[in-house]
DNA sequence: AGACGATGCGACC
DNA sequence: TGGTCGCCCTCGTC
């Protein structure tokens, strides 16, 4: 990056020591030194000259020399002058003498990162493992694109449908749409509380708050008795959630002795149903899987060890069509297979390497044949297990999602109605400037050859959003931003079944609650910030009030 | 409007 | 191996 250069002198600062008759020792080589200003984002660095006073013992005190502090201008980053990072306005500067933010590669900043533009930049084709295959016309649809595809053009839910602002009292961490019942979402958040949302009836929700302490980290639904959630938390529960009364069982608990400690709390992140086998999978922060029987609801085994000891386990996964087969992910930068019928300590079938921790991994939903990893080193990795050879993923797309504090971790998602296996969703991190404001998209990307599908976003929403899922039957989309839930349809008015007027429906932010909803929202605490758009012009009039979108719009 | 803090990971010693 | 510190586009509260 060129130097910057202010048209206001930089001050210089000196200190006169107490003198009633000696100018300042300003020099030609002081002079030098002052030539930058008071840039408001750069670092100073004081130079403060002393006399010694060996030096000026010699002469009279009252030619003692002044002290002289010049304020230099560098680098916060690399303390280097010559250049400045850090934010200027609502844009972030890189400092060029570290990689690119994006994609780690040195050489060039965030501002001209080819992957900026191009998704798809870079993004290498898979080796040619089994060329003789049968299903090598396939393969060949994917990677060559002078070959017609097969794959239906993609349906794309961008528009916003309606949502919940302020619908639980922290960070969502997760979102699941019900597997039989199209319009209800369940959702949780950081507190710990389990929430209930029929989007079909915007205001029919509730939040549950008495079932776990802190952190909800996974939900999942029975697959024996769609009725029923199972939740994995950071208080080391797994509970056992009946979806209309909400009241719920402690099927684990890991921390029976409750706090001895932070070395012995144990925090249930990764969680998954192997229905074949009626296992319920667990595993914690210390690198351990946890069994237990579904039907009966008992622990079955002894914990194993999965990943690097002490290191949490992010995700647990198991395979759509095999019931052998797990996938874990975790803090050891690895994502691994596992073969059910021979599980312990080091069993596994592959270590999937990545250079950061692993955020998520995830079986393609339908013939579970290749494998999504989100990994904090901004990448989506694709691993095929019929065309790839599992050393070394076959695509990896260099997208912005490393951000680990105070978010909830991004996690790309599969579509599951993609026959293609193709589809998948992801929120961004880094912000762009669309049309004046700075927003974070939900970026729809082809893995198949990388491409940017669609960028979903509302310039309402300010905020980014790390937890999206896509519904398993319907063209619907459910974001988690925040404290707030929305769900997003193909057509900007497509039809919201209401069983009120719309004109009731309005976005109350804090302190602005009507009161003709005061007795609508039910019992929760946070039932009542809820709007539905039929009308955008509605909806962005209402959004104003609240802080969601008048706070924080950038460039 | 501005300060503050919860908070997870990686670098470095 | 453990402790400490710093951080790049948060977001809500006081």
């Amino acid at each position: 990056m060129a130097p910057q250069t202010r048209g206001v002198s930089f001050p210089k600062i000196v200190i006169e020591r107490d003198s009633d008759s000696e100018q300042s020792s300003s020099s030609s080589e002081d002079e030098d030194e002052v030539q930058n200003d008071a840039g408001e984002e750069s670092e100073k660095v004081d130079e403060v000259e002393v006399v010694d006073e060996s030096e000026a013992s010699t002469s009279a005190k009252s030619r003692r020399q002044p002290i002289s502090i010049s304020l230099k201008k560098v680098c916060k980053v690399c303390k280097k002058p010559g250049h400045e990072a850090g934010f200027r306005g609502a844009t972030y500067i890189d400092c060029p003498m570290k990689p690119c933010f994006l994609c780690k590669m040195p050489g060039h900043t965030t501002m001209s990162c080819p992957h900026r533009v191009a998704t798809e930049y870079g993004v290498i084709p898979a080796p040619l493992k089994n060329t003789h295959s049968s299903l090598e016309y396939v393969f060949q649809r994917q990677v060559r694109h002078h070959i017609p595809t097969i794959k239906p053009s993609f349906v794309i839910p961008k528009y916003l449908n309606c949502g919940v602002v302020r619908y639980h009292s922290r960070r969502i961490t997760c979102l699941e749409f019900h597997p039989t019942i199209n319009n209800i979402l369940i959702s949780g958040d950081k507190k710990g509380q389990f929430g209930v949302w029929d989007f079909g009836k915007v205001h029919e929700k509730a939040v549950y708050g008495n079932i776990h302490s802190c952190i909800l980290n996974n939900m999942k639904f029975k697959p024996s008795n769609d009725g029923t959630v199972y939740g994995a938390s950071s208080d080391g529960t797994i509970s056992c959630i009946d979806l209309e009364t909400g009241i719920s069982s402690t099927l684990m608990n890991l921390n029976p002795d409750g706090w001895q400690g932070p070395s012995s709390w144990r925090m249930l992140y990764g969680m998954d149903i192997n229905s074949d086998r009626g296992l319920l999978l667990a595993a914690d922060n210390f690198g351990f899987l946890y069994m237990a029987d579904a039907r009966s609801n008992n622990v079955i085994g002894k914990p194993i060890l999965i990943h690097k000891k002490g290191s949490k386990v992010t995700g647990l996964h198991c395979h759509p069509l095999q019931p052998d087969l797990l996938l874990s992910c975790g803090n050891d930068h690895f994502a691994r297979i596992w073969d059910m019928r021979l599980i312990e300590d080091k069993s596994s079938i592959y270590n999937l390497s990545h250079k950061r921790v692993v955020n998520s991994a995830y079986f393609s939903p339908q013939t579970g044949s290749k494998i999504l990893t989100t990994s904090q080193d901004n990448r989506l990795s694709i691993w095929d297990s019929i065309f790839g050879d599992m050393d070394s993923p076959s695509r990896e797309i260099v997208h912005s999602h490393d951000f680990n504090r105070h978010l909830t971790p991004f996690r790309a998602e599969w579509d599951p109605k993609d026959n293609s296996e193709s589809l998948v969703v992801v929120g961004r991190y880094i912000s762009e400037n669309y049309n004046g404001t700075a927003l974070h998209p939900i970026d729809f990307i082809d893995v198949s050859n990388g491409q940017l599908v669609a960028e979903v976003m509302d310039p309402n929403i300010t905020t980014i959003s790390p937890v999206n899922k896509l519904h398993p039957r319907d063209d619907v989309l459910a974001s988690g931003s925040s404290r707030s839930i929305f769900i997003w349809r193909p057509k900007e008015n497509s039809e919201l079944k209401r069983d009120r007027d719309p004109s009731r429906i309005l976005l109350c932010g804090k302190g602005e609650r009507k009161s003709k909803f005061e007795d609508d929202s039910g019992d929760d605490d946070f039932g009542k910030d809820t709007y539905g758009s039929k009308s955008s012009k509605t909806k962005k009039t209402n959004l104003k009030k609240s802080k969601v979108c008048s706070s924080k719009l950038k460039y």
